[in-house]
DNA sequence: GAGTGTGTGTCAAACTATTGACATGGATGC
DNA sequence: GCATCCATGTCAATAGTTTGACACACACTC
């Protein structure tokens, strides 16, 4: 019955599994609005927190700094994102979303809660703060080096 | 207290972030052996149902069978795995471990085992097992299409 | 002040992965 | 039998990502 008893490490496909299906469901619920994972990503954490520098953001997203910056240069194209040209301290330049994105956020955060929710359907509310709260110990127990 | 409260897609992130240090210890680890952690999730998927064809390795992969197909490339160039260019019913090549791929999943398994072990450390041997089992119901919400 | 270190942005090259397409060999329909 | 459909393997082109390198700006130490 117990699939952990035979191999300690099913429990880490499992999770891989898991956030390879997420992903392809909020990529099949994300193309109609022509936004990309990564780039819903990027336009989420910049919404928690406007006029974050491109490198911190690359760290949110767990990708080089390189790719956010292409990423990023995409967005600026379709006039989602505005880059201060002016430069900060440390030769940083901050990001802002612009109107439309929060226009098309809306949307995506629709699309996206409707796909956790039903990946969560089958687990009680009591048992989701749970399974919250010992992932996350696991993640945190990754964090050093 | 409850990030899942304000927002129920944080358990979406979680699951990302969770993967994605997991992942970067576990390239930690296998680097020093010249592996990757898709290499090293081939070969564990070709250890645990020998003869496996190549297409089916891409699917428990999560990757397109192209993609699959140069990694196996790269694997039988070091002696790792070999195919059988005997065709087989349906045009499909098995793939085999080597011995030499043996050897080294051994010392690659103990890596792979320490991360997982860490990872779970301040998780209690009951709670592992539900853990598992919550995260499991999830990725079985997501299977369907 | 000079030297060192860290963080940021950007360029180029290499690698990895996906998409699209095609031929082949079986299976399944009638 | 024959047509259709599904699955595999492979090729080419494309897209996305990482690695390595460099310049710049600030903080820190001595």
């Amino acid at each position: 019955m117990d699939a952990l008893d035979r191999s300690p490490e099913s429990l880490g496909v499992l999770i891989k599994e898991t956030q390879s299906l997420l992903n392809q469901r909020m990529d099949d619920r994300l193309r109609p609005l022509a936004l990309s994972v990564p780039q819903y990503a990027c336009l989420t954490a910049l919404q928690d927190t406007p006029g974050i520098t491109s490198s911190e953001l690359a760290r949110r997203a767990f990708v080089s700094r390189q790719s956010m910056n292409v990423l990023l240069q995409g967005l600026e194209k379709r006039g989602l994102v505005t880059r201060s040209s002016d430069p900060g301290p440390r030769r940083e330049r901050s990001v802002v979303l612009n109107d439309a994105a929060e226009l098309l956020l809306e949307r995506a955060h629709e699309e996206v809660s409707s796909v956790v929710q039903r990946m969560t359907m089958e687990v009680e509310l009591v048992e989701r703060a749970r399974l919250y709260e010992l992932l996350a110990r696991c993640r945190d127990a990754l964090l050093i080096p």
